[in-house]
DNA sequence: ATACGATCTCTAGTGACTAGAGGTTCAAGA
DNA sequence: TCTTGAACCTCTAGTCACTAGAGATCGTAT
């Protein structure tokens, strides 16, 4: 048994995100001291790690919900994990795509102007008053 | 002079959304109707095409802000504007080589499992629940 | 017994909006 | 001119996933 501080340490989750996780409703409270302390075991840390990492990869908490029902119900169907990780990974996809075209748009705007002007002539804000300026949509 | 609705509807930013960019400072009042409505001109329709097209770029309030101030004073050496969209595209990189060791992890635990197993022995939660399993840091 | 770091609960703040309530104004048609 | 109804107004509260701080209590080492 531990303290909330050691399962931290542990984890490498602060302590006020583990009382937040606690309280949302994805990690079950605890044991307490007579003191009204938080004692951990093992079961514990196992379920938090999983939270980390799922958090790590970016499933929301909601997913991390619905995921760890799912691994309260060893005999059900492991279709309905397999589409929130298939569902993250689209998600993380399309963010790499909008994100590709921001970088190009970027790069475009920031090599237009070597910042030696001044703000009346720089390419970076006419590049950012005129969208017509921009090679590709985002 | 047109309405809030109107600037909405050429802008393609939400009407509350202008409204919240009054509040923070991002965009002057404008002029008012007896009635207490907003009226704009072309000036803060050029202002909010601006924060629009910064805003998709994936600048911060707080970086247009400081990009809107420079503008105010075309005199003024560019090389602050420089920087901020330097830092914007190194921001912007630093999330895609993040999304990019994401989606590799995430393509490696979804093809683990074909969905058609019971949760038990579902490759995606196991993987969730060791990181050991990973290929990559993440 | 005492010191002091760790823990407790509670409230409020973050960023960038979004939603809703409840009331007022504007513009077009009759 | 009157009426309708869409658009507008302010204000509060909610979103997500935490983070920060206050003020009080607990646990443990000396």
């Amino acid at each position: 048994m531990f303290s909330i501080g050691e399962l931290s340490r542990r984890t490498n989750v602060k302590v006020p995100t583990i009382r937040y996780y606690e309280e949302s409703g994805l990690l079950d409270a605890p044991e307490r001291t007579e003191g009204n302390q938080r004692r951990y075991d093992a079961a514990g840390l196992e379920r938090l790690s999983f939270i980390k990492h799922a958090r790590d990869l970016g499933f929301s908490i909601e997913a991390i919900a619905a995921l760890t029902e799912l691994q309260g119900h060893p005999d059900r169907s492991c279709a309905e994990a397999t589409d929130i990780a298939s569902a993250q990974l689209a998600d993380v996809r399309a963010k790499i795509k909008r994100l590709y075209a921001l970088e190009k748009e970027l790069e475009r705007i920031s090599k237009g102007c070597d910042g030696e002007g001044v703000t009346e002539n720089c390419y970076v804000l006419a590049s950012l008053a005129d969208h017509d300026l921009c090679e590709r949509e985002h």
